[in-house]
DNA sequence: TCACGCCCCTA
DNA sequence: GTAGGGGCGTGAT
């Protein structure tokens, strides 16, 4: 057997690793790390499973041969990300100590020194090229194969597998990019020729040249760029032609892999937190400061007779503490049910108690003597994303309690920034620990937990308990810097969330079915008239078909630009309807309001109608890095309310017979927060003597009376006061009040000028975030914003916006939340008919019977207001209807 | 089928 | 300018 030499296309794998990950990772004093991480998985992966005798991992650098030669060569390619840029002096020592030979050659690229090693090396050895880059198919042959990753997969290519996968066998592959170009390294080739067309002609005329010389044979637009082209696709054919004669000076004695530097290696890990890693490298160091908290899933141990049992309970009792997850038929809390339920406590091994198993290894009554525990609420319990289990047991007839800890909203608090915080990540992330998926327990069965053998289920579902623990214990001293938040508001919200997701809303769906007969007609009757008035039809969804028919056809002059050319949103089409005359942009707008409101809406909410007539939305808790709360399935936070044909649609919102909506608002929440965080000053008085703000800020910017400021003077000192709570410009606020940047530019500074404490308190916010390293909301929750100390302007400022935005937007969402816990309680305590439906931010939704709603009011104003004490009062504005829209 | 860009709904 | 969810078109997979 050949010996085998992997050649790794580095710069192609370490832009592969970064943006394959989502999560932003880094090392403890913020330096970043998720390239390296993917790319150190790879490596370790490729070193363990394939064994290669010889290895060498390439980069690129500088300009190549190809840039002198065509110097648009790449041209496109936007700069790499900084964070990624950060990584790369790290990649080659990496591979180094991992005993793998790396290099960058000055004016080559790793594609051409690759192609000199295959070149070389194949007729000793049977070579492998890791890249994702389509142009080493040219390099394949009976001993070069091609080694490609993609999302979860990879794949090996050999000749045969090219030719099924791009239609030409690699000799071929050349002649192929040649007439296709590659967008990516801004290489031209024939316009409208794809891999498809492309390989076509090939087969059909041989050589790209031949192709060329044929464009007569081929006839129509085609053939005619083809013509056109011939000088492009004769440069493509060189800048796609990877050169296997660059000069070495190695032997292949050289690329022989070695034995790791396992101290090096363990070093690197230490200071780029990679627990999994380090692990590693401290056992084979032998280090016996290696941590010992594996998970031994041997350990676990089903309950399936009443004497184990009995155990159990007296084990929980005794516990006082421990950490629970269920088991279900599904993932949808509302329909799944139970199947086995598994507990972990300290000092002894987790357990999984069978239910449901249709193995029939099930514990006879265990549900009825574990609940009286379960519903004990001085036993307590903690678990991941616990929520979805409440909602189960509530289905099943229990009622947890005594909730005091939940892994998912821990890590939400600790690292908010995150965008995962699911149990495989966190172990991943606090132990480096792999835990059993969900996907393979269940493979061979349909993905039904129940029709999973016992034995197997309980490595899977006590390990989650199990896990719940280590985590905790990992996470300990992080979470102790922000234990407010978490156990005042985001631990006592569970289950408010929980009673608010099953509770429902009612909807009338005969009227949203009637309102999309209505809104379809008018659909129809407008784009009618926008294909008249067009000359022709197209699809008017389209804005890429829309945009040359204004700027070309109709002559409207472009307004701002997207990325990919002219814009036409709603903005751009009421200037152009509203500045040039146009038409087409009023019946434009007209149609994409109503098409919204039906595609968005009118259309999906009825099928998001549950069995009991109700629609339950899900509010996610760890998702808004903020702190505010996000709904989907389907949004109910983002039901229209701006125009009347969108207000109708909140008018479907129904409450039940003999009772009402309550819908009560705080009013100037943010403004109220940030006159807050100001302290004294004219802000906080007008808010003190119940002035309207935005009357008393267009008295201060323009120097009049409050009685005589004008409607225009108010809607400019509106745009101003919540332009401030993000950190506008005055760029922003011109464009926003249709006024010159001058003008914009002097209500600006007249508004700091009058209110100098809010400019002082956004620079602090800033310098605040700078030294700390994080914004912070008024109950303690933090946002870690590495992008503070950015190079690159744009992102640095973006940072220093939000550290403004953060601890307004988050400290309004943490005086909900707030309001929230206490309103469910007190609802629960001494008005059980009334319910909690809904929370959009600054709103809540509640369903009230209708001759409790005047003692409601009061109560859920009163403790709204009252829940946190600001130097500013917090004012609500209420109101109550049979709809969501008359509630409002 | 999926990712991405554009657009638009909410606070 | 902040924070979200989601529909549709487009082009690659």
């Amino acid at each position: 057997m050949s010996k085998k030499l992997y050649l790794v296309d580095g710069s192609n794998q370490a832009f592969r690793a970064f943006f394959a990950i989502q999560n932003d990772m880094r090392s403890p004093d913020g330096f970043p790390t998720r390239a390296l991480f993917g790319f150190t998985s790879m490596l370790k992966k490729m070193l363990e499973t394939d064994k290669p005798d010889y290895m060498c991992v390439l980069f690129d650098k500088g300009k190549s041969f190809r840039n002198d030669l065509y110097p648009e060569y790449k041209g496109q390619r936007p700069d790499m990300p900084e964070d990624l840029r950060e990584q790369w002096p790290h990649f080659i020592p990496l591979c180094n100590e991992w005993g793998v030979q790396a290099m960058a050659m000055e004016g080559y690229e790793a594609d051409d020194i690759i192609g000199t090693f295959a070149t070389h090396a194949s007729d000793q050895l049977d070579v492998t090229i890791v890249s994702n880059d389509k142009d080493f198919a040219q390099l394949v042959s009976p001993h070069v194969r091609l080694l490609r990753f993609g999302r979860g997969n990879e794949a090996v290519l050999g000749p045969d597998d090219v030719e099924d996968k791009w239609g030409v066998p690699p000799n071929q592959i050349i002649e192929l990019l040649a007439l296709m170009g590659d967008a990516s390294d801004n290489i031209p080739g024939v316009p409208g020729v794809g891999p498809k067309k492309a390989a076509a002609f090939i087969n059909k005329y041989g050589s790209a040249k031949d192709v060329v010389a044929n464009a007569s044979d081929i006839g129509g637009k085609t053939g005619e760029r083809v013509a056109a082209a011939a000088a492009d696709v004769a440069m493509a054919r060189t800048l796609v032609t990877i050169k296997c004669d660059v000069p070495l000076d190695l032997e292949l004695e050289d690329l022989a892999v070695v034995e790791p530097d396992w101290a090096a290696l363990e070093a690197r890990f230490t200071a780029y937190r990679f627990r999994r890693f380090l692990t590693l490298a401290q056992e084979k160091l032998g280090d016996a400061a290696a941590p010992t908290t594996k998970v031994d899933r041997e350990a676990y141990r089903s309950i399936t007779d009443s004497a184990s049992l009995d155990g159990l309970i007296d084990h929980l009792v005794r516990a006082k503490r421990f950490a629970f997850d269920t088991e279900t038929t599904g993932i949808d809390a509302l329909t799944a049910d139970l199947v086995g339920m598994s507990f972990a406590w300290e000092g002894e091994p987790a357990v999984y108690v069978p239910i449901a198993h249709e193995d029939g290894r099930n514990c006879p009554g265990a549900l009825g003597r574990i609940a009286p525990l379960l519903e004990d609420s001085t036993l307590k319990k903690t678990g991941q994303n616990l929520k979805y289990d409440l909602k189960v047991l509530r289905r099943a007839g229990i009622q947890l309690r005594g909730i005091d800890g939940d892994t998912m909203l821990a890590d939400y608090v600790v690292a908010a920034d995150q965008r995962k915080h699911n149990l495989d990540s966190l172990a991943d992330r606090y132990l480096g620990h792999t835990m059993l998926s969900y996907a393979d327990t269940t493979k061979e069965v349909g993905g039904l937990f129940a029709k999973v053998g016992v034995d197997e289920a309980t490595a899977y579902a006590a390990e989650d308990a199990h896990v719940v623990l280590l985590i905790e214990s990992a996470m300990k001293d992080a979470l102790s810097e922000v234990r407010k938040v978490y156990d005042e508001l985001e631990v006592p919200l569970i289950s408010v969330l929980a009673d608010m997701e099953m509770e429902g809303i009612g909807v009338d769906v005969d009227a949203l079915r009637s309102m999309s007969v209505t809104l379809g007609e008018k659909i129809d009757v407008l784009r009618q008239q926008i294909f008249e008035e067009a000359g022709r039809e197209f699809n008017i969804n389209s804005p890429k078909q829309l945009a040359p028919i204004l700027f070309e056809e109709r002559g409207l002059t472009p307004i701002k630009k997207t990325k990919t050319g002219p814009s036409t949103d709603a903005e751009t089409l009421a200037q152009l309807r509203d500045l040039q005359g146009d038409a087409l942009c009023g019946l434009m707008l007209e149609y994409r309001e109503f098409a919204k409101l039906k595609s968005t809406y009118v259309d999906p909410l009825p099928d998001a109608v549950a069995e009991d007539g109700r629609i339950h939305t899900s509010f996610h808790q760890a998702v808004a890095a903020t702190g505010r709360l996000s709904s989907n399935n389907p949004n109910l936070q983002n039901i229209p309310i701006r125009t009347e044909a969108g207000r109708r649609i909140r008018g479907c919102f129904v409450a039940r017979p003999g009772y009402r909506f309550l819908s009560v608002d705080y009013s100037q929440v943010e403004l109220r927060i940030l006159a807050h965080f100001c302290g004294e000053g004219p802000l906080v008085d007008a808010f003190r003597n119940g002035e309207d703000i935005h009357r008393r800020t267009a008295a201060e910017v323009f120097g009049v009376m409050a009685p005589l400021v004008t409607a225009d003077q108010r809607r400019a000192a509106k745009a101003i006061n919540f332009g401030i709570v993000y950190g506008m410009s005055a760029f922003r606020l011109a464009r926003e009040l249709r006024i010159p940047r001058g003008r914009a530019s002097d209500y600006m500074k007249q508004y700091f000028a009058r209110y100098p404490q809010v400019q002082r308190y956004m620079e602090e916010a800033k310098e605040r975030a700078h030294s700390c390293g994080y914004a912070e909301t008024l109950w303690g929750r933090r946002r870690v914003l590495h992008a503070l100390k950015s190079s690159n302007r744009n992102e640095r400022e973006a940072a220093e916006r939000i550290a403004i935005n953060t601890p307004v937007q988050g400290t309004a969402a943490d005086i909900i939340k707030a309001a929230m816990i206490r309103v469910h309680k007190v609802l629960g305590d001494k008005h059980p008919g009334s319910r909690l439906l809904l929370q959009v931010h600054d709103e809540l939704v509640l369903e009230v019977p209708t001759d409790d709603i005047e003692i409601v009011r009061k109560v859920v104003e009163y403790e709204m207001t009252n829940v946190v004490n600001l130097l500013v009062p917090l004012v609500v504005e209420s109101g109550d209807g049979e709809t969501w829209d008359a509630a409002h």
